[in-house]
DNA sequence: GTCTATATTGCGATAGAC
DNA sequence: GTCTATCGCAATATAGAC
């Protein structure tokens, strides 16, 4: 293998298998043969197998960023319940790893959670919340509607349809085609359901 | 230790270690010493250390057939997706392991997830997108709904409060006081979401 | 930068005494 | 039914050659 596109082929297969298994279910013994390169490449690239870990988490967890740009682009409140719901599709399509990791950190958090996941995690809904917020004091959404719950009530119906994909793929079709049909789906069920009568 | 305590107690340390860390995460080392017990016991009673995580897996879920109970007891719509939401709230508060079982085998699965977990996962979606579907006849929920995808929606929902609650501990409170709150939430959110204008 | 070989620790499972 | 002791193996990490 030439240079360090061993690097680069190990953060690949640990995307992979890290997110198939888990932290604790991949041993370097796998991972370094899944690259086809040598067990102390691990050691030598990453430090540890949970420097490993932690590299490929951060490339995961990375396009959380995008929230604040959307953020500047949108100032509509329903705009921004949209244009969340379509970004939280594609990030899922673009990567098909990403819920994996974040549910198992949610559920079973390693090391890395609170410095790596938990505070993008929080950027977003505060953002979300800000912005329904926003829809509250223009009389569009209800005054008694909770800005952080619904936030987290909007990013739970989008989120459970990746994360049940597994349980439910006899059920209902995850064909990236229904993609937009979905988003209008769970926009019109949201806005409604936060809307003033 | 007397008779088969040990059974029992081996069931209870395994349940809250098996839910913070995984399958993968725990060794019947640290099992047995939590249990106060001798590493040879859990051969004894549970076959291997996947007997005793199937053993715990089996009590977690055993809860979900409850569901039937309540589509018996209920037959409005409306009723039943509130029955649905204070249901699910009380089996995460009477378990609080439940959900990382769930979402632990929904995104990292092991070999019981095909028998164990996801047909009750479906049987309670199924359910609920029959009642949903159930309020389109009666003209009570917009005809343009998508029965199952609003039945996970409605599960996204109230699930990821839980999900969520390590992240979101300083953003929202997960006080049981709030919990009827919630669901009064939850539930205009979705009624009025699908609801026939 | 990458390999092979190895040191060391911890794993799951079981034999055999009581 | 429960224990101690141990087997065989796989784990992570590293030393040292190239």
């Amino acid at each position: 293998m030439e240079k360090t596109d061993c690097n680069r082929k190990l953060l690949e297969v640990a995307t992979q298998l890290f997110s198939e298994r888990g932290l604790h279910g991949v041993s370097i013994r796998e991972l370094s043969q899944a690259a086809g390169t040598s067990i102390s490449m691990i050691s030598y690239h990453f430090g540890s197998k949970e420097g490993l870990y932690s590299a490929v988490l951060q490339q995961q967890f990375a396009c959380f960023a995008e929230i604040h740009e959307i953020r500047q682009r949108v100032s509509d409140p329903v705009e921004m319940v949209e244009s969340y719901l379509r970004w939280t599709f594609q990030r899922h399509r673009n990567n098909p790893y990403l819920l994996r990791f974040y549910t198992s950190e949610l559920t079973n958090p390693t090391a890395f959670f609170a410095t790596l996941v938990m505070p993008v995690i929080d950027e977003v809904i505060v953002i979300m919340a800000q912005a329904i917020a926003e829809g509250i004091r223009q009389k569009r959404f209800r005054a008694d509607v909770d800005p952080t719950n619904a936030a987290l009530a909007l990013a739970g119906m989008v989120n459970y349809f990746f994360l049940s994909s597994q349980a439910t793929e006899n059920l209902i079709s995850h064909s990236p085609e229904q993609d937009e049909k979905l988003v209008q789906q769970y926009l019109a069920i949201f806005t409604r359901g936060v809307g003033a009568p």
